[in-house]
RNA sequence: GGUGGGGUGGCAGAGUGGUCGAAUGCGCCGGUCUUGAAAACCGGUAAAUCCGUCAGGGUUUCAGGGGUUCGAAUCCCCUCCCCACCGCCA
């Protein structure tokens, strides 16, 4: 959500970033439907403070003249009556107009309200013009000193590299077969070591981001309302990829949806609260499943662990006071926190800046880290893939986008002693089985086992090697 | 699923038609006292929104929505949520 004032105050910015990001929204109807909206509400709330005023006055002249009206007698008693009558009637003819007003603020509230929801957040001013993902920004790349990215994996290891596909059927690691016959395409069946590996990433990370990062562990709903998804910004624009359990008609009054992401867990937790700014920055860390439908990715990415329907994710999530500056050191800091995780698993990964037309409506800024996967990419002249750079984390920056939305507010010195919406931002720490793309195929052998990195063995038991 | 009881400010809790944005206590902030702290005492302490350059003023909000009334935290209707007990249950 955007903040209507500032809408007010500077058109030109909100429409310039809707452009920016390719999304429509008409800036200008808002911006007529809002000036004809305060008329209205002036003109009311004039009138209901007159009403007020006239309440008050002949209230407590209204009691006595009852009381009196019990002891009076009949001559008494019809001038009373009169009396009585003329103070009832006076506050009437307002009435009317009042609840004339009041019904047409009512009819274009949700009308705004729906408008102002599919404005999307600007982009800030140094995030690259773009229309899609091919035009986002290397902005560094990492690789282990013996493995570059660059050069062939055949020429650095000396084997042909297979592809995830074909580790997990020969290990046994994956049988895409009864998952598909169990939940249809896009669904899988983690087995033996791959479970194992699977447990193994996911613990590894959550502890790293508790024990030496100082995150709080929580466990969040994967169930929630619609005003969840609405107020962490997924809906309505997201609303073909989540899940949705029909439960209003068994009395609750509301339906359910399944979250994609640990994020609307983490971030609904304090929706409608006022935070003091002292309990800041709230650092949070969940693993949750992660449901998606993938509409509209039909027939991409289909076979093996790339985009799959449900999965498992480590997300980070800070919630800070609201100052831009705070906002971006975070943004690095948490994009560090996975830098240092992938380093110390030893995969090469890169991080690219997105540009506008990547960015999604919520987001300020949007940094992908992209890990290389040499079993993707276009086949080379051999016939065997050439590997590729692939999306494995997405760090957002949202200032007080979602925060708005949620209702969730800081107060203390930093805002003036007033309530104000705080920054929020989010972080991949990893999610499985998608790295076991680049763990399995970064660490194969010839032989056809793959080695498990020296930071997962102490959760596979001590062991070296799958296979 | 059944029965009963409830939803009031950051928290606890009073308030059953006007003087109620709401007693009181706790918490929090400031002050007095003190070498400092604690205690005690004094004062302050909801949010949203509109008008206004400011000063300031208005409106709304006692779970949510609708109604009765000149006037609703208070009366009526609907919805949601919470608690207790019973049933079922990983």
């Amino acid at each position: 959500m955007i903040d209507l004032k500032a809408l007010r105050d500077d058109p030109d910015r909100f429409k310039d970033g809707a452009r920016k990001k390719r999304i429509a929204a008409d800036i200008d109807q808002i911006l007529q439907i809002d000036d004809h909206r305060r008329r209205l509400l002036t003109e009311a709330e004039t009138l209901r403070s007159e009403q007020n005023r006239l309440a008050k006055e002949s209230g407590p002249q209204m009691g006595r003249l009852s009381a009196e009206m019990k002891t009076a007698d009949a001559g008494r008693k019809a001038a009373i009556e009169a009396e009585l009558a003329e103070l009832r009637n006076r506050p009437a003819a307002l009435k009317a107009r009042i609840q004339a007003l009041e019904g047409e603020i009512q009819q274009i509230d949700p009308r705004l309200d729906e408008l102002l929801l599919h404005v999307p957040q600007p982009p800030d001013p140094d995030v690259p013009v773009g229309a899609g993902a091919e035009d986002n920004v290397e902005v560094r790349v990492w690789h282990p000193p013996h493995f570059d990215p660059k050069k062939s994996f055949e020429a650095q290891r000396g084997f042909r590299p297979k592809t995830h596909m074909q580790l997990v059927h020969d290990l046994g690691l994956v049988s895409f077969e009864r998952g598909v016959k169990m939940s249809g395409t896009r669904s899988y069946v983690l087995t033996g070591d791959g479970m194992l590996l699977h447990q193994a990433v996911l613990r590894f990370a959550f502890e790293r981001m508790v024990m030496r990062n100082g995150f709080t562990p929580v466990s969040v709903p994967v169930i929630v309302r619609e005003e969840c998804m609405v107020g962490t910004g997924f809906f309505p624009a997201g609303r073909e990829q989540a899940y949705h359990i029909e439960e209003s008609k068994r009395g609750s009054g509301y339906d359910l949806f399944l979250t994609g992401t640990g994020e609307v867990g983490l971030m609904g937790l304090h929706q409608d609260e006022i935070l003091d700014e002292r309990s800041l920055p709230l650092k949070y860390v969940t693993v949750s499943p992660c449901f998606r439908r993938e509409a509209g990715a039909a027939g991409k990415d289909t076979a093996g662990l790339y985009r799959v329907h449900a999965f498992e994710k480590v997300e980070q999530v800070v919630i800070c006071r609201p100052d831009e500056r705070e906002s971006r050191v975070w943004h690095a800091k948490m994009i560090g926190f996975v830098e240092e995780l992938l380093r110390e698993l030893g995969l090469p990964y890169r991080l690219l800046q997105c540009c506008t037309g990547d960015l999604g409506p919520k987001n300020a800024d949007m940094v992908d880290i992209e890990s290389w996967m040499p079993g993707r990419g276009d086949a080379g002249p051999d016939g065997a893939p050439t590997g590729a750079w692939s999306e494995t984390h997405s760090a957002s920056r949202l200032y007080d986008f979602q925060c708005r939305r949620l209702n969730l507010r800081v107060k203390g010195e930093s805002t003036g002693g007033r309530p104000a919406p705080a920054h929020s931002l989010n972080n991949t720490v990893i999610a499985s089985p998608r790295v076991l793309i680049p763990l399995l195929e970064m660490y194969q052998n010839q032989d056809g086992s793959v080695t498990i990195p020296e930071a997962l063995r102490p959760y596979m038991a001590g062991r070296d090697r799958i296979g």
